[in-house]
Formats: structure tokens, C-alpha cells, sequence
DNA sequence: CCCGATACGGCAGCCTTGTTGACTTTCTAA
DNA sequence: TTAGAAAGTCAACAAGGCTGCCGTATCGGG
């Protein structure tokens, strides 16, 4: 009797993180944090007449300079039009260097100038002291969890293009 | 020596997760698992004419139902000119009745119908589902990391709110 | 009983950021 | 050399945030 009881919380213990509260929890626990996740940056930015977009788009060629506005577009997952105004402004503004590639003329490189550099470091900055903060809080190893199930809930196709970014050549 | 290499080790474990490449992987998995933690729902809403903000509208009052207009404002951190619109299509459409309060009648208290209902089924299923599987292959102690380090990043009012979210009295 | 505060709704208009469609420039392969 | 694919740009529209302002119903304290 005890031990049918012990059993029972057992099994309850593997299946409690898969019941539908659970999983109804992880999904609020997701939206609530994502909304803290883009709040420092956008706050920024609203001073500045520029949108989250305008971010995503200085962390990917800031991260990767050189990447043509293809594969920008790719790593974003928006349409070229949606990021065309976008690298407009920021090109028009002096924050992004748009060269025109030298394998293939067709091709935009694009680059971070120093002002661009200089907003980039101040958003992520900004973005990072809260993970930073997040990650202390909740130790090392609630951090390995944490990014194991956001990995687990990419797209295949995504995950594999967020793990090809974990190291990139600098030489291009 | 030895002993002196492996403080290093662990002292550089304990620091590892805190650099500045880690939290960058961070930041950029937060974004990529967002997409696509709200890529199902969107696909269903964009045949219906509805979006993503229907969708939070329609969790919100399903798991606490006879919510009022300002308490759901509260949860969703918009302005109510914003929810107004998406509500009123809701209740337009029939999937949520809007009856005035009981106890004070200038309150509307929300609740689904059973089309809502069924719509909310059909969306927070397809959520789950991918939550599921994300929480099936990170196993039940990452599944705690991830919920710990989401909970962390909130800011301390929204994690109130989440946490008081935890098991709400169904007698109202 | 009245008067300020509260809850809600509506209208107008703005911005960002997504969308599709049509266009130019450039490259490549037939 | 020419047709078609690929890269990028311009135009117009929609969703869903936002602010500001006003109207109505209701509540509660003086």
C-alpha cells in the first residue's frame, strides 16, 4: 500500500512536467519572459525612432560581418521587402555599410560602421545584463536545462542554422 | 598542481555560463525558440482572420473564466484601445460573451463560448503539442532549468503575476 | 443625494513591421 | 547572345501596437 503509494508519485514525478498544466505553464512562463527579454532593448530604441527589427537586424551583421542581405533575410525568417525599410534606414542613417559584393555583384555586404557598432554594443548590453542577471539567479545548471528545451522546441531547419552559428570564420 | 587546475576548472565551469558568447547564445536561442513557439497558433489564426493577439486573448480568458476587461489588460500589457479591437471581434464573432458583472455591474466579465472554446482547444493544442515533444526529448531536470531561468527574466511584477497565476479558484 | 472616481467603449490617427506584387540590375547557362 | 534565375528596390496594404479625447454607466464616500 505505501509502496503502491511511492510508486504512484514516481511515476507521477516523470509525467508531472508533461500534464497539460504543466505544459500550459511553460508556454505563460514563455510569453511573460519574452516580453521582459525585449523590454530593455525596445525602450531604447523608442527614443531613437527605431523598432525591434531595426535590433535584430544590427545583432545578425554585427555577429556576422560581411552576410549578404539574403542571408540576413534567411536567418531572420522575414520577407526581403520587410527588411529592406528596415536596412534602409539603418544604411541611410550611417549605422550599416552596404558594399556591393566582389564574388558577385549582385550580392550587398553588409557591415556595422561605428556608430552602428556603438548602438549595437548599447542594446545588447542591455539585453545581456538581464540574462546575465537570469543566469546568475538561477545557476549553471538551470541554464544547460534552459537552453536544451529552447532548443528542442526549434524548427529543425532553424536549429540546425542556430548551431552552424556557434562558431563562425571571421574571414570574410 | 593538480589540484590547482582542476579549482581552475571548476571556478571556469561556475564562470563559463556568464560570458559574454554564452548569454549571446542565450539571447539568440530566446529568439529562434519564440518563432517558433508561436509559429503553429499563427498558422491556424492566418486562415481565420485572426492573430496572434486573438490567441492571447482567448488563453487568457479561457483559463479564468469571468475575468474582467482590466484584469485581462493587466495580464497582456496592453493598452485596452489595443484589446478593445481584438475583443470586440471576438465577442462579434461569438467566440467570447461578454456579461455585465454581478458583483459590479460597470465590470464585463468574460468568458468563452463554446466556439471559443473549441478555437482555444485547436490552438493551445498545437502549442502543446510542440512544447511537449521539446519537454520529452530535454528530459524532466532541463524542463526545470528552462522554467527557472524563464521565471528569473521576468520582471518582478509580471513573475507575481505569473506565480499567482499558479492555481486560481474556479468558483467565480 | 450628489459628485468625483472607476470601468468600459468608441473614434481618430499615428507608427512599426509584417505581407504581396511589380520592377531593375546582374549573373549564368544554354 | 540571349533567356531565365537570383539579388535587391519601390509601392501599397494590413495587423496590431500606441496616444489622445470623449461619452456612458455605475459605484462609493461625504
Amino acid at each position: 500500500m505505501q509502496d503502491k503509494a511511492r510508486l504512484q508519485a514516481m511515476v507521477g514525478e516523470d509525467l508531472l512536467f508533461l500534464t497539460d498544466d504543466q505544459l500550459r505553464r511553460g508556454i505563460e512562463a514563455m510569453f511573460f519572459a519574452y516580453r521582459a527579454f525585449t523590454a530593455d532593448p525596445d525602450a531604447i530604441l523608442a527614443d531613437l525612432d527605431y523598432g525591434r527589427a531595426h535590433h535584430r537586424a544590427l545583432h545578425f551583421i554585427n555577429r556576422d560581418p560581411g552576410l549578404t542581405v539574403t542571408s540576413l533575410l534567411a536567418v531572420l525568417g522575414v520577407t526581403k521587402q520587410s527588411l529592406n525599410r528596415v536596412l534602409r534606414t539603418l544604411i541611410e542613417d550611417g549605422l550599416v555599410d552596404s558594399r556591393i559584393g566582389r564574388r558577385d555583384r549582385r550580392e550587398r555586404q553588409l557591415h556595422l560602421t561605428a556608430t552602428g557598432t556603438a548602438l549595437e554594443r548599447r542594446l545588447s548590453e542591455a539585453q545581456r545584463a538581464r540574462m546575465r542577471a537570469a543566469y546568475r539567479r538561477a545557476g549553471p545548471q538551470a541554464v544547460a536545462g534552459f537552453r536544451q528545451v529552447l532548443e528542442a522546441m526549434m524548427d529543425p531547419e532553424t536549429r540546425a542554422q542556430y548551431q552552424a552559428l556557434k562558431d563562425l570564420p571571421d574571414d570574410r
